[in-house]
DNA sequence: TCCTCCTTTTGAACCGTTTCAATCAAAATT
DNA sequence: AATTTTGATTGAAACGGTTCAAAAGGAGGA
């Protein structure tokens, strides 16, 4: 037999298609004596919409399109299960692409969920030294309901939530100096991407208040956000400046550095004190519980969302950066006063 | 103005409306100067065809869900990335939800999934100690394409993909045999779950051909297979069997196991072996690297898509498991010999 | 020039919903 | 009893593609 349709719950439940669709709809146009009769019949026969049609008839799948970098840093993994449930709150569904901080690959995927016909898209901007970002701007001229989490690109500082990353590296600096740390340095990816300018920004603000002279080579750009990249950073500056505190831009590349130094024969925090960045969860388990600034992973999540649906349902929203609280985790990793 | 559709291609390019779908679908019954000619048009016009309208004719939306226990494992982020990237060579696109473990909501998720006409369904099982699996029986009657991935339900092993979870344990145990170990427990689930179980059947069988008593009490049945568990699974029989060898079902639950007993004041590897399971991209880095065994999960990942595409095409395939080799790390943690 | 065959194009049916103006029936009002 | 109002239902158009039998066009052969 073939597919059951519309018009078989119609015929068998003896009404008319159209009230058969309301009636599913629960519409109060349908009586309630109709309701319960098409509903017994589409129980009977065991009838189910077809997503397809609905879909070409309200214009929405119900379904929206989300990118991140990769789930090499479990950060992104803590996101996309927050982000997921967020959507779900709201009756739809997720779909999600790997960017491996390539705008190329974005563009492609966005191509891709775009054939799908996603409602809306929430994108983790990558990390991407040399971005393209036309396939964003295209979006946006066409008004597609578009949100940044975690970050924007510098150019597109538009419908954005994300953590106050300065607020963080400001706390942890400041944390450092009043244990009596002076030589602190920060461990950060090109600065010309917002999240990486922002903890530099946070960093040196904490610098300046505090009167300890900021230069330019406190800050170490390291061009992956790795453990490799940590470890890297280490063994590229380490012997040179002798730093006794030092800020990763986030947790695995902290891990990364700490490595490095154990492996040297230097104690952390008794030698050098490490911190890192968004608490991810192993972090409070390693064998040296890393000090660290949480970012509120659900709640910017449950935001990005809400923005996201309030563009969807042409809602007017003021464009700009929503920025959420962090909070400094102190561990051991790192001496803070 | 309003959207533009086939139609205005079409009327622009001076042609009917099948001739410029079938254009773009790349026909060849369309001659090449009229293909050049609606490509044009198509361009000009900044065209893109409606995805609903396509998959209510084509019955298909070329996307398939995914649907796993949630990403506080690491593990399982590392099987979604591999698991998009084997989706989108296949020019589809991947719907996640997190079922956190519970039937329960992965049935919810499933029906979610299928109001969105999902072409097929990528499932890794829950550990639910009391699942109800009358979703997944309903989808099997309708045969729904449907594909497991690293473990099934044990009244339901159709169309799965998985490592050769037996084989892993049975060599980590039998390399501690042989580093001299003779008191090893192994920390796992429910048994009744056939991850655990297998896992289990490996690491007696090693036992076994080995001349090593075996009896229940070595297995030690923890609820959760987190940090927190492996903590937990010491507190509750590290005073009383004293075991010189300990495998944790996972990687995560392994360094709960190392962090308990290294605040008792335990060293490992000196005074216990200890040896965990996946092989997440944390545990070579940390500060003592655990000897794990990996799981090949881009091939896993890949090999799971392919069987998923010959059910959704009508192909005929055997039922069954596919077990894929595993490969142990040795690494600091465990003596093995 | 006429006929045949092959390639291209057309046009309408179809996919399965939703929506809404028009109709119908029953209840309320005069 | 006739008229108006209210409430429930109908039927057809719309959504925007794909497909395929039939028609048209063009090339080649006799």
């Amino acid at each position: 037999m073939g597919k059951i349709t519309i018009k078989d719950v119609a015929a068998l439940a003896g009404v008319s298609v159209g009230t058969v669709s309301m009636a599913l709809n629960d519409s109060p146009k349908v009586s309630t004596k109709t309701k319960k009769n098409v509903m017994a019949v589409v129980q009977k026969l065991g009838y189910r919409r077809d997503p397809y049609a609905r879909s070409l008839s309200l214009s929405s799948s119900r379904s929206i399109g989300f990118l991140a970098p990769g789930f090499r840093n479990p950060f992104f993994g803590e996101v996309a299960e927050a982000l997921q449930f967020a959507v779900e709150e709201k009756n739809n569904s997720l779909m999600f692409g790997i960017t491996n901080d390539s705008t190329k690959q974005e563009a492609k995927l966005v191509d891709q969920f775009l054939d799908r016909g996603i409602d809306g898209l929430i994108i983790i901007p990558s990390e991407d030294s040399n971005p393209d970002l036309s396939h964003i701007r295209n979006l946006l001229n066409h008004d597609f309901p578009l949100v940044f989490l975690t970050g924007y690109y510098p150019e597109i500082p538009f419908h954005t939530v994300m953590a106050d990353l300065a607020d963080g590296s400001y706390e942890l600096a400041k944390g450092m100096i009043n244990a009596g740390l002076r030589n602190i340095i920060i461990i950060a990816g090109n600065p010309s991407l917002t999240p990486f300018r922002e903890r530099i920004e946070g960093f040196r603000r904490a610098l300046d208040e505090c009167g300890v002279a900021f230069d330019e080579n406190k800050v170490i750009i390291s061009d992956g956000m790795s453990y490799e990249g940590g470890y890297a950073a280490i063994d590229k500056v380490y012997d040179e400046i002798r730093p006794d505190g030092i800020i990763a831009i986030n947790d695995v590349m902290a891990m990364g550095v700490i490595g490095r130094l154990r492996s040297k024969g230097i104690r952390v925090p008794e030698d050098v004190s490490v911190a890192g960045y968004d608490d991810i969860s192993i972090s409070s388990i390693q064998e040296t519980p890393l000090t660290t600034v949480e970012q509120p992973i659900a709640l910017m999540c449950s935001e990005a969302v809400d923005m996201l649906f309030s563009l969807i349902e042409g809602r007017i929203i003021a464009d700009g950066v929503v920025r959420l609280p962090v909070s400094v985790k102190h561990r051991r990793s790192a001496k803070t006063g």
